[in-house]
RNA sequence: GCCGACGUGGCGCAAUCGGUAGCGCACCUGUCUUGUAAACAGGUGGUUAGGGGUUCGAGUCCCCUCGUCGGCUCCA
């Protein structure tokens, strides 16, 4: 046996070691690492590989530890296959999907006659706890084509994946089947007899020994491969950690989530309720989230009229006409509404006499500020021309999708469109990203990542090289922020590419907000034109933008992102004055009579509760300042705080705490 | 739209095999006048989402519609 050299990477001691030439990662880690069981895979030359690969001459191996990114990844994997096996087992008909690992996860999707209940779960994890403790070898075995087709042959899903056999082929696949050469992974009993075998790439864990901090989450259907044309297969999602702890943690922040889904703080704050009687989508806000939203759109309009925007209106339905020219009844009438046919009459006879025509309920608003544009000659110096409205639309969303404030039907858009010259286009796009994220650091959010969505082939307008200019120019703009740049291949509107801020909400699910998409399309189809310098017409480039997307979503992001504590200048109500008795009212209505003449939103608590009741109804009302009042603070022309967080600074100078409280709203901090 | 789960006073929940719809909070009325997260007592309120069916009898079983939730597909 030759000796080889290898080169440990991030491991403590000697860098470089000897070993004997069929030497596995795992007998070196062995060697190293005694009984911490902890690396659980490896990173050769940069590839992830089994512990039982094999080392050659040269190879630069770094362990893959189970609580790093990778490890998790292969312990989630792993974990799926433990559940596929488990499937097989109580399902002999079921057929096998995918089952790549997910955040925090992993799912597995199988073709079942009869979807799974909850019942059937438990009955799963049962059976995968016995699989595991069976302790099975993870055993990687090289397959040819015609080899892995054999033996795969009542498969039809994996079959198909062979035939595509490359990553990118299907969203998942690519834990299946790699672009080089095809692998099965067995699962051995300690007597080396098969009890499961699955197509896959790898690498996996040594033995399902390793596993077992999992718990299958629930199930749904997905389309196979992710089309709807496709066929719908049973997925089962799970979690899957590397410790009994970090599963229980893991559990706790999804309790500790759904605390602050804006759906339930919209319910207990009473800010805004989705009734019944009116639709699907369609929300009403009470008035404590009337306030909020008052808030936000009066601080958007200022800082609007800051950035030089010019305000405009526009009315909620249309005459066909205008969605034909855009293109929206081409390209985006699935997301309208069913049109209003109006003004038909037809004589005595039933025949049409006068054919009357179809109103639309706009799903957007540029058709309307392209009209604006249009409404008279424009000159190259209006330009850049910025038309701001906070403009209602509606879109029919598949009922399937609709969810609380975040995907509506019915919708605010703090929606602009700029009208400029090609020459202009660059530096007001870098003003604009510039304005968008100032903004929405005002709001207090700062974690969010930008996308950019290119060209979907099969529904645009225009030419290639349009599109083309448009979304590298936005892919520069977005480039110079510093921010991370997430490519969304095809995720454009018809009209032209975007970029896009994205945010995650309280269950981790990512949001659209702010959006900003260049289009020099509908200036074409509108015929938009402005007289140049030299008296010849020029068309104009549109930009259009939203900041917060829609005031709705953005009142859901922030009341997950703020657990609907809202910073003093957003909370509904800024101060509750409590008295200790009855008799200290008057004084508090006094003092909150200071604070309205500042511009503070204050209420007395004059209600027959006991006084230990209003802190509390205030507490979980989540007022930012309780303001108490009883016989020691009149003597002194005083007043009490307590705090949000139960803190309290007592005998304050009226004048003082009306200052404190004036200060942070004013600064917009939160307290 | 597709798959699955679900829908009981304003809110959160209970109701055994199909057999009188209950509880807590909120709300209303009284008594109490109290110093930092729930005073006490009494009271109002439900055609069990809507419609149809099975049954002597339906919150409970079946069908349709509406709505909600979790995914998938699709989008601000």
């Amino acid at each position: 046996m030759s000796e080889v050299k290898v080169l440990l990477v991030g491991v403590e001691g000697e860098a470089e070691r000897s070993v004997t030439e069929t030497t596995t990662v795992g007998e070196v880690f062995a060697e190293i690492f005694g009984q911490d069981r902890s690396a659980i895979a490896a990173r050769v030359n940069g590839e992830l590989r089994d512990l039982s690969h094999a080392l050659a001459d040269g190879d630069q191996v770094e362990p893959v530890r189970n609580d790093s990114e990778d490890g998790r990844a292969i312990i989630r994997h792993s974990t799926a296959h433990v559940l596929a096996q488990a499937v097989q087992d109580l399902f002999p008909d079921a057929k096998l999907g995918i089952g790549p690992p997910v955040e925090n996860g992993f799912y597995y999707d199988f073709d079942v006659a009869e979807p799974f209940t909850p019942d059937d779960l438990s009955k799963l994890e049962k059976k995968m706890q016995q699989i595991i403790k069976e302790r099975q070898r993870f055993s990687r075995r090289v397959v040819s084509d015609s080899q892995a087709r054999d033996e795969l042959a009542g498969e039809p899903y994996k079959l198909e994946l062979i035939g595509l056999k490359s990553a990118d082929a299907a969203e998942g696949a690519g834990v299946e089947v790699g672009a080089g050469e095809l692998t099965v992974y067995d699962n051995l009993r300690r007597d080396d007899s098969l009890a499961w075998k699955d197509l896959c790439r790898g690498p996996h864990v040594p033995a399902t020994g390793y596993l077992g901090n999992f718990k299958l989450m629930r199930v749904a259907a997905a389309y196979w491969r992710g089309s709807e044309n496709n066929p719908q297969l049973q997925r089962i999602y799970g979690t899957a950690w590397e410790s009994k702890d970090k599963l229980k943690e893991y559990l706790q922040h999804l309790e500790e989530a759904a605390k602050r889904d804006h759906r339930k703080l919209g319910q207990e704050l009473d800010l805004f309720s989705f009734p019944e009687e009116i639709g699907s989508g369609l929300a009403v806000f009470h008035p404590k989230g009337g306030v909020l939203r008052k808030v936000m759109e009066d601080y958007s309009r200022q800082r609007h009229v800051e950035d030089g925007y010019e305000f405009v209106y526009s009315p909620h339905i249309t005459k066909a006409k205008l969605f034909e020219v855009s293109g929206h009844l081409d390209w985006y009438s699935d997301g309208m509404y069913p049109p209003m046919h109006l003004d038909a009459e037809l004589d005595a006879e039933g025949n049409v006499r006068k054919p009357g025509q179809d109103y639309y309920l706009k799903p957007m608003n540029c058709p309307m500020h392209n009209l604006i544009f249009a409404a008279r000659g424009r000159s190259y110096r209006e330009l850049p021309l910025r038309l701001f409205e906070f403009g209602t639309v509606y879109r029919l969303e598949k009922s399937g999708v609709v969810h609380g404030m975040t995907r509506a039907r019915g919708f605010t858009q703090d929606d602009a469109h700029i009208y400029c010259t090609r020459d202009q286009m660059k530096d007001e796009l870098r003003d604009l990203l510039t304005f968008v994220l100032g903004l929405l650091a005002d709001y207090g959010l700062t974690d969010f990542y930008l996308e950019l969505s290119d060209k979907n082939p099969d529904k645009f307008v225009g030419d290639d090289d349009t599109w083309e200019e448009a979304t590298r120019t936005l892919a520069e703009v977005a480039e110079e922020s510093g921010l991370d740049l997430v490519p969304d291949p095809g995720g454009a509107a018809f009209y032209g590419p975007k970029i896009s801020v994205q945010t995650k909400d309280a269950i981790g699910r990512t949001w659209q907000m702010s959006t900003i998409q260049l289009d020099f399309n509908l200036p074409e189809r509108f015929g938009l034109e402005y007289t140049a310098p030299d008296g010849s017409r020029q068309r104009p480039v549109m930009i259009h933008r939203a900041l917060f997307g829609s005031i709705e979503r953005f009142v859901a992001v922030l009341t997950e992102h703020y657990a609907g504590v809202f910073p003093p200048w957003l909370a509904p109500v800024q101060v509750v004055g409590i008295p200790v008795t009855d008799g200290h009212v008057e004084y508090l209505q006094d003092v909150a009579k200071k604070l309205g003449a500042r511009g503070v939103r204050v209420e007395v608590d004059a209600s027959d509760d006991r006084m230990q009741k209003k802190i509390r109804n205030a507490q979980k009302a989540k007022v930012p300042y309780m303001l108490i009042a009883g016989d020691e603070d009149i003597a002194g022309g005083n007043v009490s705080f307590r705090y949000r967080d139960g803190s309290q600074k007592n005998g304050v100078p009226i004048a003082d705490a009306v200052d404190e409280i004036v200060a942070a709203v004013e600064q917009r901090v939160q307290v």
